[in-house]
DNA sequence: CGCCTGACCACGT
DNA sequence: CACGTGGCCAGGC
């Protein structure tokens, strides 16, 4: 019995793998993030690739990690890959257009995020 | 330790 | 938008 606390399939993660966890499933239904925002959003700017390394060895199902692109919107898996067709299907299943393998607007919209905090006349 | 690999990223062409 | 290049971090051997 390790620990009382509750475990949520958490258990057993260092504090950096726990934060990520965190980081993707706070994404919402029907948005998307990449690599890099998530792992920014964890609080570990510049890990990207631990974020994918986490998603490789992930194993709990209820972890939304179709939610999770590459910077340019692109599907990170081989398109060969039958989670590359599950992680499409998944998203259109939630209103994400998803063509040719990538979603459209990704990088435009943080774009256009950074924008209005950077925006001239303003700050 | 050093070396190779990976569900990455930014930048230039 | 597609490709190539250099950089970055973490693991496995």
């Amino acid at each position: 019995m390790p620990r009382p606390c509750q475990p949520t399939a958490d258990a057993g993660f260092d504090a950096a793998t726990i934060r990520i966890l965190a980081a993707i499933r706070a994404i919402p239904a029907g948005s998307v993030a990449g690599y890099g925002v998530v792992a920014r959003r964890a609080g570990l700017p510049g890990r990207a690739r631990l974020v994918a390394r986490i998603l490789s060895n992930n194993d709990d199902p209820g972890l939304p990690w179709h939610r999770v692109l590459r910077s340019d919107g692109r599907i990170a898996l081989p398109p060969d890959s039958p989670s590359y067709h599950e992680q499409a299907q998944r998203l259109r299943a939630e209103g994400v257009t998803v063509e040719n393998g990538r979603v459209r607007g990704l990088r435009r919209a943080e774009a256009d995020l950074d924008a209005l905090v950077w925006a001239p006349s303003r700050g």
